[in-house]
DNA sequence: GCGACAG
DNA sequence: ATCTTGTCGC
């Protein structure tokens, strides 16, 4: 069952005359942490049932009294279960010998669409030997610490469609330096079976431990364990997480991203970004121009004026 | 006033 | 992530 779905669930408990919070409909998904992406889809998609009954906390919005009985499937318990569960699975161990290429995914979006670039450079010279793009319909919500399971599909996609992979995937977000110890880098590095290293620009979880230096690295400690590190690239004072995702050393993770830096973030991933962000700007181009082409459907579309061929 | 959690 | 144009600065 996805996200809508299990949502639309829940919307369909709320009596009639009565209102619900978006917490309490959150908590009912599993996790309160969805509060704002809920809020965001049923103020896109009014159409959903009893959308305009679930009102913000303060309840001023409501106009009858409150329901919270919901009942049936947290889907974000499940989906956090199994983060748990894919985390006794991460290896952080080198499942490789030497580096000869490294890829990047990125995902840019526009509405409920995504965009995917993976890219994989050759690790000796940082040249580009494969690309490939994937455009999908999104409907998962971004919603802190499940991003994961907005951008996997998209993820696969693009890596279904690699002629070779690479040896280790930079993916943009966090490995194990997230809540239940399992990333974005990790879910991607597990499914694919692919040594994966998460790169974020945020830190989601954890403290650095001393200061961090220009050019320098500092651990993230999370419950008295080192999961990754803070490291500064370039001339850039906002530092980049690295952690391992799967079958990387968090030292070597370290490693490999601070040689692929030219700028704050690694090429392989600032590259993906770049590609992907062209993609999604072409696209809509694209609609554009096809919108004004062809206003009608071709049945319906006014006779055109004859001109000379 | 505090906090606002990767992309 | 996205909304957004030109502009100031190294």
């Amino acid at each position: 069952m996805d996200f809508l779905a299990e949502l639309e669930t829940l919307l369909r408990q709320i009596p009639p005359g009565h209102f619900a919070r978006v917490a309490d409909v959150a908590r009912a998904l599993g996790d309160v942490r969805a509060s704002a992406a809920i809020a965001r889809v049923l103020r896109d998609h009014p159409e959903l049932p009893n959308a305009r009954r679930v009102v913000a906390g303060s309840g001023l919005a409501a106009r009858g009294p409150f329901f919270n009985a919901f009942r049936g499937g947290p889907l974000l318990a499940e989906l956090r279960a199994e983060q748990i569960e894919l985390a006794t699975k991460v290896s952080r161990r080198n499942g490789f010998r030497s580096v000869r290429t490294v890829g990047g995914v990125d995902v840019s979006y526009e509405g409920d669409r995504g965009f995917a670039t993976l890219v994989v450079l050759r690790a000796s010279d940082l040249t580009v030997v494969e690309e490939v793009r994937v455009t999908q319909p999104v409907s998962f919500p971004y919603i802190p610490t499940y991003l994961a399971y907005r951008e996997w599909p998209l993820i696969e996609a693009a890596a279904a469609r690699l002629r070779e992979r690479p040896t280790v995937l930079l993916v943009d977000g966090h490995g194990q330096l997230h809540p239940a110890r399992c990333g974005i880098a990790c879910l991607v590095g597990i499914r694919l079976g692919v040594p994966t290293i998460g790169v974020a620009k945020h830190p989601l979880v954890g403290s650095i431990r001393g200061s961090l230096e220009p050019g320098g690295g500092a651990p993230v400690v999370v419950d008295g364990e080192v999961l990754g590190y803070a490291m500064r690239t370039s001339q850039s004072t906002k530092p980049l997480f690295v952690s391992t995702g799967h079958r990387v050393a968090t030292r070597t993770a370290v490693r490999i991203v601070r040689a692929l830096c030219r700028t704050r973030q690694p090429e392989p991933l600032r590259i993906a970004h770049v590609l992907a962000t062209e993609m999604k700007r072409r696209q809509r181009k694209k609609v554009q121009e096809g919108l004004k082409l062809a206003p009608f459907p071709r049945s319906e579309r006014p006779k055109a004026k004859g001109r000379g061929a």
